[in-house]
DNA sequence: CGGTATCCACTACGATACTG
DNA sequence: CAGTATCGTAGTGGATACCG
């Protein structure tokens, strides 16, 4: 646990757990529905296991999370930490402005995008998403979503099937995209991204995912004022 | 800022602004309407001011605060950190089990009580509360609330007024009747409170004071399993 | 797969004193 | 009242290696 802040107040109490770096993000990754240490870990790339490994047995500390074997679960307690990482999100994407470039993962929107596939949306037969980033270093530039009998799987090299549909986009974009930023006509209309395919796939290919949790979120209105925070 | 998460999570940009120690909490007194620094510091007695000037203007630079000539006031953006701050409240009340001893600042607690007097309750003529926390060192143990025409001092030497009413108690039980855990009628039904004074106000000096805004929220029930969390 | 061990560089934080 | 200046320490992050 953080340190004290030595204030009887529920917020301070609340925040010398939660106020430590990481902590929150291993809860959302928690109330996502990762249970294994490598599957959280999946969501916080940048963090070593080391410390992952400490915040994790942190939360069990606090009552938070419990392990149960190999899985880590959220207790009650933990549960109800939802409405703060909600109320987070909410904030975040209506005031933070910009993206930097660096937070711009490929990785993670790939492993984002499979977790809200639309199962009763993709075809029935075993199908490919190639994904290009051409703005993105040839290391990370190509994505492979291989989706079949419900299940999908992110490859980082070719999986050898044949690619049912291609799309090539600017990583900004799709990201934007993905957190409810730009509708994907916008997107496709501009020519920001381009899907490439047999007809019926291009077409229902945006049906093929839940777009972000966080899309619906309304943003702020000129009423709001104030205009959008500055970007790192 | 703190250090960058290097992801586009909403949560993730949100908390690299908002994790780092002390932020969230001079956000609540922003929000609570303290403006002016030393007034702020008032809330967070604990922090340098070294420090708590470096957190002023990252808020100020994040486009969560203004400063208007002396005074630090909330953005738009910086107004809607209200959900969050209350989301944690929230949890920290249910979730957070017994306080420290530590957390038991008589100092918050009455500066806390002054921010809440309920004007239309208070005697019209000057009214001196004396409380008396036995259990603490004799330094912090005498505070007098002097309320006066609606306006109210703390002070922690003798004013030299007369005292109207004097409140002795563990301090750790007037901190829980402020945050709501225990009623006054318990407290003084079980001996933990004690009110000495003429008649009318021992009996009204519980409704000068609005509660704690933290208590009314709901605690755990035996449905919520799990029962409270470790205290530090 | 699910972690632990170790080392180093860095800087955030805490404590205290001081200033315009 | 509204902050700066300074210095010591502890925790974070990054790299890398290792283990059952």
């Amino acid at each position: 646990m953080g340190a004290s802040y030595y204030q009887f107040c529920p917020v301070a109490k609340a925040m010398e757990l939660l106020d430590e770096r990481w902590t929150l993000l291993i809860v959302r990754e928690l109330l996502s529905g990762s249970e294994h240490f490598n599957e959280v870990r999946r969501g916080v790339p940048r963090m070593s296991p080391t410390l992952l490994s400490k915040r994790l047995n942190q939360l069990v500390r606090a009552g938070v999370a419990e392990k149960k074997d190999d899985r880590y679960v959220l207790t009650p307690a933990g549960k109800e930490l939802r409405p703060v990482v909600d109320a987070l999100a909410v904030w975040g994407v209506r005031w933070i402005g910009e993206l930097g470039d660096q937070d711009l993962d490929p990785k993670l929107l790939l492993w984002d995008m499979r977790r809200n596939i639309t199962l009763d949306a993709i075809p029935d037969t075993r199908t490919v998403i190639l994904f290009v980033f051409p703005d993105v270093q040839p290391r990370n530039r190509h994505w492979w979503l291989v989706m079949n009998a419900g299940a999908a799987d992110v490859c980082d090299t070719d999986p050898g099937y044949e690619v049912s549909v291609t799309v090539t986009a600017d990583l900004r974009h799709m990201v934007r995209i993905w957190r409810g930023d730009t509708p994907w006509q916008d997107a496709l209309r501009s020519g920001a991204i381009d899907i490439q395919g047999p007809e019926p796939l291009r077409r229902t290919l945006p049906t093929w995912f839940a777009l972000s949790p966080f899309a619906t979120i309304p943003r702020p209105t000129v009423h709001d004022a104030g205009g959008a925070l500055q970007a790192r």
